[in-house]
Formats: C-alpha cells, sequence, structure tokens
DNA sequence: TGGAAATAAGACAGTTTTTGTCCGCTTTTG
DNA sequence: CAAAAGCGGACAAAAACTGTCTTATTTCCA
C-alpha cells in the first residue's frame, strides 16, 4: 500500500520542469541533481512520461525533457499511472476474471471504493497546486492546504 | 498500491468467523477448506490477527480460532493493519525524520490525504457490513458508497 | 497417563516487484 | 565529424510477497 519511489521520483521531476516555466526544455541531469534523485533511474522514469505523452522528448546536443501541458492540467494521478500503470487495489478490478469468488465476492465492492477514493484525490491535485502548496509545511495533520473537496463525493453508482 | 494477499486472505477468513457466529470456535483446516486458501499460510495470518486481539486461538484438541468481538466492532481496516502493519503511503508520514524535504515536502500533504481517504474506507466497513453485502456502517459524511467504477464491480453491488 | 489434535514460532525457499546500473544505439547541434 | 543528449534493453541487487516445513507446546479425552 504504497506509492513508490518511482512514482514519487516522477512528480518530484515534472515539479521540477514546472518550476522552471512552461515550455522551458531541462536535462535529466539538472533534475537528477536538484532533486538528488539516481540519474539513470530517472531517466527511466522520464521514458514513462514522455510515453504517456506528459513531457516532450529531445534528443540531441540541446536536448531534455519539457511538459506539453500547462502545470495546472497535469494530475498526479496521471503521473502515477503513467509510471506504475493503473491504480488497482487488487487483480479483479482490473481482470474481473480473476476474482475466484464468481457468485459475488464480498471484497471487491470495498476495495473499488477505497480505490475510487484515492484515484479522486490524485485527480484532483495538479503540478500547479503543488507548486502553489509549495509553502505549505512539510507534515500537515489533516489534508490541509490540499484541493481536495469533501463536498466530492462520487455518488454516482451504478447497476452492473 | 495494492491489498497483499495476505490481507485478503484475512479478512476473508474473518468473514468465515463471522458467519458461523460469534464465540464459535472454527480450526484453521475449515478455514482453509472452505475459502480456498492455503492453510500453513492462513495459519501464519491468524497469528498475527490473535497477537493484535482481533481473535482468540485455543490450542488442543478442540481448538481453534474465534472472533474477540462482534463482526460490527471490526473494522476492515483493523485486520488489514494487523496483518500488513499500519498503511503509510510514504515513508515520511510513518518516519517524518525520513523525509528528505525538511523545507516542506511537496508531496507529503497530497500523501496524507489520499491515505485519509482510504484509511477512512476501511475504518468505516465491517465485519457486519461485508456479511450484509458490502454496506457500510453510517456515517454523519455519508462519503462514498460501494463501486463507483465501471465495468469491474461485481453483478450483487447495488445502489445504497 | 498417553496419544491425538490443534495452534505457535521460526527457518527456509521460490517468485515477483522494486530500484537501480550499464552499455550500445540513435538523434541533434555546432 | 564529434560531442551531447535521450532510447532501449539487459542485467543485477535488494526487498517484499507467498508460501512450505519442521519442531515445539498446549489441550482434550479415552
Amino acid at each position: 500500500m504504497q506509492v513508490t519511489r518511482a512514482g514519487e521520483y516522477g512528480v518530484l521531476g515534472l515539479l521540477c520542469l514546472a518550476r522552471r516555466g512552461p515550455g522551458q526544455v531541462v536535462m535529466i541531469d539538472d533534475v537528477s541533481r536538484e532533486e538528488k534523485i539516481p540519474k539513470s533511474f530517472l531517466a527511466k522514469i522520464f521514458q514513462s512520461l514522455a510515453r504517456a505523452g506528459i513531457v516532450k522528448s529531445s534528443r540531441g546536443v540541446r536536448g531534455g525533457f519539457s511538459l506539453t501541458r500547462q502545470p495546472g492540467d497535469i494530475t498526479t494521478l496521471d503521473i502515477i499511472e503513467a509510471i506504475e500503470g493503473p491504480i488497482a487495489f487488487q487483480r479483479c478490478l482490473q481482470a474481473p476474471t480473476d476474482c475466484p469468488h464468481t457468485g459475488g465476492c464480498p471484497l471487491c465492492g470495498l476495495f473499488s471504493s477505497a480505490q475510487t477514493q484515492v484515484k479522486d484525490v490524485f485527480s484532483r491535485t495538479t503540478l500547479a497546486d503543488l507548486l502553489r502548496g509549495g509553502s505549505q509545511r512539510g507534515h500537515p495533520k489533516g489534508a490541509a492546504g490540499l484541493p481536495v473537496s469533501d463536498a466530492a463525493a462520487p455518488t454516482e453508482f451504478q447497476r452492473v
């Protein structure tokens, strides 16, 4: 139940790009040094981000990476799923055929609900939000300072 | 970003106990057969649950495990944390000293928020809820009910 | 009282995931 | 052309996950 280092590095790396301003091309080496992330690892992560279209890569001498969208249009869910793959609390939520409880799994509903909440938080927080929160204290007690509106309960349930 | 097999097995195993009625002593072997969970693995998991006080073990001939509380008083958060340890999206949320961003980590707030949501869902769902078919314990916040998402939802879950 | 039944505890092993590293390749600029 | 940068894949160490096995220890009851 963790966000991996790779996912964390990805967000931090993009945050670094976002701080330079939109369109700016930044080298892996700079991001690596600035955020203290192993360069080769970060390179791999940015390849994923490039494949996902979040970032544009330019090769050659004056190459590097740049954001393809405004920081306000890049959610942390975009980033994390680009790197770690789709968030899935259980296999059955990704591939229903894998669930052994064909007659109605008692847990799928629970896990689905938890998963929805997490995706909700991540999808409501963009790079721009994180930039604005930069002055905020390191370890908030609650969810203070984040754009998580408590009114946002996803209450559309579906028949199936 | 997954609930482990062990955690899932734990909930299923306790659900099995809950179905037998409170106070009933059930053997690992029965639960194992009924839920199709490897016996030795399940034994380990129940040891964790016993250490956490969720379940009482009796050794010897007529031994087995029994719930120490009513199913309505055992949350899935209790169970999962007993087995997997505390839910922590990032190391810094468990041990703030580990966070390298001393001047204010841009991510701790985000992760803390997501983590709170997950723990909220799990802490609002008890064994009794799962027995009833997945509805959650009442909560003033009236937060998200069960599955929102797409085709992954099993057939029996309906709007609550 | 002894044997059978049941959990307790810990060592061990196979697999997968995570976290990187490395190297040869291609692309781009000057 | 040479240097600089990312691309892609192979590789590897470490950790986590998923079990299995063995040896206690406890308890019941014939």
